[in-house]
RNA sequence: GGCGGUAUAGCCAAGUGGUAAGGCAGAGGUCUGCAAAACCUUCAUCACCGGUUCAAAUCCGGUUACCGCCUCCA
């Protein structure tokens, strides 16, 4: 039995899916005007990671997520790029599916864009005209935010309430079209030359709320399992996208909202974001390290807390990827020297910690206590792969199961296969060399293997060597 | 101003009434020719003040600090 938060109640629910064994859930896509960075990856990994765990307790899951390839940014960008605004879409979204493979992201079921549901907005869109909830106004339209009775409730606002332009972002014109300030944009009309599609009200754009209501219902449904985001989108994106839905279809938009919590990033732990400037692109981060350890570092910290980016909590992560990688590694070496047969004691330790992982996952997926269990997984590992005697039931069992956890995780350990004639024969002669207690010449073979990145570990089974 | 979140060891971080998980780093040890890897041992009274209780990191009241949202943002 699966709990998770869902930020309309503020409380931990039993997850209830519509339809059994099927979990519908949509999360708000980035815009794709420039390379993804750290935020938007903590965002795409939680959400991996909580489908994948859906999928491990043997959920179908509909995991839709949408491209905005149409905006105001975008406008603005390629303008400034001297691009066509499908070109620079056609740009980040290309990056945006490179960088999601590089953390290991399983692609969506579909990923649709703003652009190719033109028509289905427009058709949303008359639909809340026809209902009276939205207006025309000077080419625009906007949705009558104070007509949706239930205009708050998920981000515990009240209308009244709100400080109109606290964040620094409205601009007057716009405010002067509209009815009330607190109304927002369902269709843009053109300026100019940019780019448009003609509506029944005139040509122009989608306004950024309205596409996520029509992909989702299109693609979902008109009640979805699960909505998700960052917490910025909670207020207004997610809140507007209640008052369109529900007012076209009268019917719950969501039954559960997820939101994650952001990266921050220096002393002040400032969140990160596009518009502060303050972030780094997971295109330039690949390149420096092994994204494994971006995925373990985002992945394994609860979904809703806040992450602090730092080199140092970088390092860590890097350390107990390490951690994993040996268990796996030092398990994998014992199945050349192992014995037909299982362990039933060792299979017995490994279903209790499965148990508890599973425990601490259904939580509303508290992946901190899940991959402490991962780790005293990792320690079973690693014991039972110095005992004498190993088992080839138990070796297989073990290794099927650690494979399985930290793949929650979006963490895949190679299973190496380290034949290499060259380093194959330096080792016979260091171990000549350490037979003959010659240690100079021995070291000196084990220190020039070391500057290739490769390390030696003597055991009990012979030497072993890995890359690093 | 309104709404929401956070404060636990050097660092990351679990823990909603019963006497502080786990990890990183550090220290000591086992193993090793030496290493490496691994394993073992060790390392905190929970921002502050007051209250409730046999018992509080956990509940109540107050204080302080930091962060986010209030129609750009994951």
């Amino acid at each position: 039995m699966i709990t998770l938060y869902n930020t309309m109640t503020r409380k931990k629910e039993v997850f209830q899916p519509i339809t059994p064994h099927i979990v519908n859930m949509y999360v708000c896509g980035p815009t794709v005007y420039n390379y993804i960075h750290i935020g938007n990856a903590r965002s795409i990994i939680a959400f991996d990671t909580i489908r994948r765990y859906f999928e491990y307790r043997g959920y179908k899951v509909n995991f839709v997520s949408n491209f905005t390839d149409v905006d105001d940014k975008m406008i603005h960008t390629a303008k400034k790029d001297h691009t066509t605004v499908p070109q620079l879409a056609e740009k980040y979204i290309k990056a945006f599916m490179q960088d999601s493979q590089a953390v290991n992201v399983e692609p969506a079921t579909v990923n649709p864009r703003a652009t190719e549901n033109i028509p289905e907005i427009i058709d949303f869109i008359q639909v809340l005209l026809d209902k009276g909830y939205a207006y025309v106004s000077e080419g625009d339209v906007y949705y009558r935010t104070r007509k949706f009775q239930h205009y708050g409730e998920l981000s515990g606002q009240n209308i009244d309430d709100l400080e109109q332009g606290a964040s620094e972002h409205v601009s007057d014109e716009e405010t002067a079209r509209k009815e009330d300030p607190i109304d927002f944009a369902l269709w843009k009309g053109a300026k100019g030359d940019e780019i448009s599609w003609q509506a029944p009200w005139g040509k122009g754009r989608p306004g950024w709320h309205i596409e996520c209501s029509v992909m989702a219902t299109k693609y979902l449904g008109e009640t979805i399992d699960i909505h998700a985001g960052g917490e910025d989108l909670e207020f207004p994106h997610h809140e507007n996208e209640i008052a369109q839905s529900e007012a076209k279809t009268g019917k719950t938009f969501s039954n559960y909202w997820m939101h994650n919590g952001f990266v921050t990033v220096g002393d002040e732990n400032e969140k990160m974001s596009k518009s502060l400037g303050n972030f780094v692109t997971v295109h330039d981060i690949v390149q420096q390290m092994d994204p494994q350890i971006l995925r373990l570092f985002m992945a394994t910290t609860q979904y809703r807390r806040p992450i602090q980016y730092t080199k140092a909590n970088l390092a860590e992560a890097g350390n107990n990827l390490a951690k994993l990688k040996n268990a796996f590694t030092n398990l994998n070496y014992r199945f050349k020297d192992a014995t037909p047969g299982t362990d039933p004691e060792v299979t017995q330790q490994v279903e209790t910690l499965v148990g508890q992982f599973n425990q601490a996952m259904d939580d509303d997926f508290n992946a901190q206590n899940g991959i402490a269990v991962v780790y005293e997984l990792a320690k079973v590992l690693n014991v039972y792969s110095e005992r004498v005697n190993v088992k080839q039931d138990t070796l297989a069992f073990l290794k099927s199961k650690f494979t399985q956890l930290v793949g929650i995780f979006g963490i895949q350990l190679a299973d190496d296969h380290l034949e290499d004639d060259t380093i194959k024969a330096l080792i016979e002669q260091r171990n000549a060399a350490r037979d003959n207690k010659d240690f100079q010449r021995s070291d000196e073979i084990r220190d020039q293997l070391k500057s290739q990145g490769i390390v030696l570990e003597d055991t009990p089974q012979g030497t072993r060597w890995k890359r690093i």
